[in-house]
DNA sequence: ACCGCCGGGTGCC
DNA sequence: ACCGCCGGGTGCC
């Protein structure tokens, strides 16, 4: 599976290789300042310094010890003070005074990043050396050597690490690719769940179950510690701690959506319930079943719906059928019946199974708080309803557990209720919006586990969602995610951040240790990294086998490319505008501002593509490219209007802050589109400096323009009046008719990134009597859920048909009703098809899947096919390698390619 | 004796 | 610190 995030998956990334991630990275490749923490840059040499103050550290240091430099503007004695700290950042000394000077000058105007080594370890009480090397940007060389060099210290040159091996990068991005692949260890054996799931596990989930219990109750050493003597020693960073370091209680679990990855999380919660203890039969309720699971489950102590505002999983929950056979006490009462299960026998787990004793391993972990019970699920909000409906399906009507439905403004905020819950679901949105509060209730609840499901959400550590997840206190974390980071090394920081994989949890360690070393080809450092992932990941594919046998068994499928030729007036009304695009953009191409036009650009492209689809995608703003503005708010208004029309086509957009799509969309005046919240954080922090993070333009929060995410709608009406078929609409037709007649129990997923065309075929699919359901990101979340039930059901006279928008929902969303897609444009980014596919390729599927792919002849939607593929060959593009200068080049040959110049 | 020299006290920043 | 530095004690050899 494919993971990367891509400037508008939808349609407007330029690249699809591994390495170029989309275009706004690449555009943000290109000014480096962006990055706060840099962690790429060169060496400019290093040199050696001494260390001072060492009486005051009761620690080891130990010969090739990485230490780091922080500076101390607030020391009271010296305010160029510089402080060595370990790895965990305590004090082992101060740099001395002189050195200081020079120090502080460097590293307060950022001209260079300084990082130690201690090469003999301690020699004397009192002092020891410390080799400083120092890392930048190659303009800000000379300012260092300059500064080194007056005030007479010298600079060696070169490298002061050892050699190693290097990589070829084609070996290196192999490598990285398969960096969550094969970790499945056959090793692991298969635990049972206990007898409160009431669905049987299959085998490969019951591994999942054994190796969930033993990540969380396995007391060894965490990899890269060793006992050395007294003491713990870090094979990485050469540093000794006297404390036990802690092995992470938890893990990533990042299987192929489909194999059951909430079932599994659910077992566990079940079995390794409290403080080691399995849920046992004592905590199957005596309470009646009927008082438990009325509709009074649904209510929180108040009496108050507890998701009555906005939930999707309210549109499961408020339907009678399942609030009845909800047998969850969802947030019933905080009295002290809930403890119970603490005096539980250990019971359920059949011997023999597992490879460890889940009580004597987790009560060995003195320092947890004893009274923790209660997992914290965070989810996305389209995902909740899910969570409820599989605790509904898996957990025996008779148990009872204390889930609480943290969300809506109603929501109790009481810790002690909180934490008195056995699960605790909420948003990754409710968390940060808790989190910039004040006192924030889920940062004050001492919890057992937090479960981040779809994770990759917060691959992003500088965002506000990122942050809230990080602060959270708990003995246990997992994050579920089916699409782990391929591409980008830097993602894989913030889930080892939240695992509080030690020292890695540190940017700089990381940073040293991990991520420059993978990068520069270091083969040791990818071998780190492997072994890193390795230690606290499992990951099965749909296609992973066990003993020879595949882990699921799914139907085949199948993609076709069908070609589409326009008629005669459709292929004069694509000429012109493509003449019309052409001189423009070779107007760019001359003038080599492509990428400062790429508005404009993307514009004219997404016009043609429309043009590919049916003429009335086009919308009434679109007059005229060719003109060009006199002034520079002309031009502005231009391209802003363009935005418009792209972004009003239902186009998704990636805010290349989050790297999500954009949500409450901004445009700047420099014309990029970005998350209010997102944008407006940057203008907040950098205040009058503020700049745009892709042109470098400078921004205000005055001049942000408000995008209206709805406007059209009326013309529906117009567009009924004024029939006009178009070829690809035809050949969708005919493809649904052929089947309709052939076998008319087939179900049909009908996917466009333009929602409007999903609109404009409803018009032919209404016409043919053909009953369908529609799907897209505009609906409210109770909406899709009505929608997909309804597409799902097998009743007489549900749907055929579904118009789906190509990301509608995110990732997560059963569809295995339909075995039938079709792909109406093609998308720049094939791991949306793919993930779109997925949504009915998965478990439950019965049918072989066939995809049919609609391509127009002889226009930019071939060559966007053509490019996709000319790009998968090229391997040597290796991720993050290739220099920003380059990067562009390539990007403006796309588009020369695309539009034939 | 407004110096040099000796030796004890002292010590990160 | 088996140093350097400071400041008090001291004073031909």
């Amino acid at each position: 599976m494919q993971s990367r995030r891509w400037f508008g998956g939808a349609g407007f990334s330029f690249a699809d290789d591994p390495v170029t991630e989309t275009l706004s990275q690449a555009i943000r490749g290109t000014g480096e300042e962006l990055d706060r923490e840099p962690d790429t840059g060169v060496l400019f040499g290093s040199l050696r310094g001494s260390v001072v103050g060492l009486r005051y550290y009761t620690g080891v240091v130990n010969k090739g010890e990485m230490v780091s430099l922080v500076r101390q503007p607030q020391n009271p004695y010296d305010r160029n003070a510089v402080m060595v700290a370990n790895v965990y950042g305590s004090q082992v000394g101060h740099i001395k005074r002189e050195l200081a000077v020079l120090l502080a000058n460097i590293m307060d105007n950022n001209l260079a990043r300084v990082e130690g080594v201690v090469p003999f370890g301690v020699t004397n009480q009192f002092t020891m050396s410390v080799v400083l090397s120092f890392w930048g940007r190659e303009e800000n060389r000379d300012a260092v050597v300059r500064q080194i060099t007056s005030r007479s210290f010298k600079l060696q040159s070169g490298p002061t690490g050892t050699h190693t091996h290097t990589h070829t990068l084609t070996q290196l991005k192999n490598a990285f690719d398969n960096l969550f692949e094969n970790l499945m260890d056959d090793k692991i054996g298969e635990r049972e769940a206990v007898e409160a799931v009431c669905t049987p596990l299959l085998p490969h989930q019951k591994q999942a179950l054994s190796w969930m219990c033993a990540c969380e109750n396995n007391a060894a050493l965490p990899h890269f510690w060793e006992v050395k003597g007294e003491l713990f020693y870090n094979t990485l960073t050469h540093s000794s701690v006297r404390e036990r370091p802690r092995r992470v209680r938890g893990g990533i679990l990042a299987d192929d959506m489909g194999l059951g990855k909430t079932l599994t999380t659910i077992a566990l919660i079940l079995s390794n319930f409290h403080h080691g203890k399995p849920l046992s039969s004592a905590w199957i309720s005596e309470c009646p079943v009927s008082e438990l699971c009325l509709y009074m489950s649904l209510k929180n102590p108040e009496g108050k719906c507890v998701c009555s505002d906005i939930s999707g999983a309210c549109s499961s929950l408020t339907n009678v059928d399942s609030a009845l056979s909800l047998s969850l006490s969802l947030a019933l009462s905080r009295s002290g019946k809930s403890g119970d299960g603490d005096q539980a026998e250990v019971s359920v787990a059949p011997a023999g199974h597992s490879p460890f004793s889940p009580v004597e391993a987790a009560s060995s972990q003195s320092t947890d708080d004893p009274a923790a019970r209660a997992t914290l699920i965070i989810c996305p909000l389209s995902v909740l309803s899910n969570w409820l409906d599989q605790l509904d399906q898996h957990v025996r009507a008779d148990v009872k557990l204390n889930v609480y439905l943290y969300y809506g403004s109603e929501r109790n905020r009481d810790t002690h209720f909180l934490s008195s819950q056995h699960m605790v679901l909420t948003t990754y949105n409710v968390l940060s919006a808790d989190y910039s509060g004040s006192a924030s209730p889920l940062h004050t609840v001492r919890w057992l586990r937090v479960v981040l499901d779809e994770g990759h959400i917060i691959r992003n550590p500088n965002t506000q969602q990122s942050k809230a997840v990080l602060k959270l206190n708990t003995q246990r974390r997992w994050i579920l995610t089916g699409t782990p980071i391929q591409n980008n090394l830097r993602d894989l920081w913030m889930l080892v951040a939240f695992l509080r994989l030690k020292p890695f949890d540190v940017r700089e360690w990381w940073n040293r240790v991990i991520q420059r070393p993978v990068t520069q080809g270091d083969k040791t450092g990818l071998q780190n990294l492997q072994a890193l992932v390795k230690c606290v990941t499992l990951r099965r594919t749909k296609t992973s086998r066990v003993c020879g046998r595949p882990l699921v068994s799914l139907p085949e499928r199948s993609v076709r490319i069908e070609e589409v030729e326009l008629t005669q007036k459709e292929r004069e009304e694509y000429e012109l505008a493509r003449t019309e695009g052409r001189t423009t953009i070779s107007r760019y191409v001359a003038e080599g501002t492509v990428l400062r036009n790429y508005a404009d650009v993307l514009a004219i492209l997404v016009r043609l593509r429309q043009f590919c689809c049916h003429p009335g995608l086009l919308g009434k703003t679109t007059t005229h490219t060719g003109v060009v503005a006199v002034t520079p708010a002309e031009l502005r208004e231009r391209l802003i209007m363009k935005l418009r029309l792209v972004l009003g086509t239902g186009s998704d957009e990636e805010c290349a802050v989050c790297l999500d799509s954009v949500r409450l969309p901004v445009i700047t005046h420099c014309a990029h589109v970005y998350c209010r919240p997102c944008i407006a954080e940057v203008i907040r922090s950098e205040q009058e400096q503020a700049r745009c993070p892709l042109c470098r333009g400078q921004i205000k929060a005055s001049e942000l323009v408000e995008f209206p995410l709805e406007e059209e709608e009326e013309e529906e009406s117009n567009l009924l009046e004024n029939w006009r078929s178009s070829s690809k609409v035809e050949a969708l037709m005919s493809s649904l008719l052929r089947l309709r007649s052939e076998d008319d129990s087939i179900r049909s997923l009908v996917v466009s990134q333009f929602t409007r065309f999903l609109t404009i075929l409803e018009i032919p699919l209404r016409e043919e009597g053909f009953k369908f359901v529609r799907l897209d990101g505009t609906m409210s979340q109770k909406r899709r859920a009505q929608v997909i039930q309804e597409f799902q059901s097998d009743a007489p006279g549900s749907p055929l048909i579904m118009l789906l928008s190509l990301k509608a929902g995110g990732v997560g969303i059963n569809l295995s009703a339909a075995s039938r897609v079709f792909l109406m444009d093609p998308a720049w980014n094939p791991a949306a098809e793919d993930q779109c596919v997925d949504r009915c390729h998965r478990l439950g599927q019965k049918r072989d899947v066939v995809i049919t792919k609609f391509i127009v002849k002889g226009s930019v939607e071939e060559n966007m096919v053509k490019i996709q593929r000319q790009k998968q060959d090229l391997v040597e593009k290796a991720f993050g390698t290739k220099n920003p200068s380059e990067r562009k080049t390539s990007r403006v040959d796309e588009i020369r390619a695309l539009m034939e110049l």
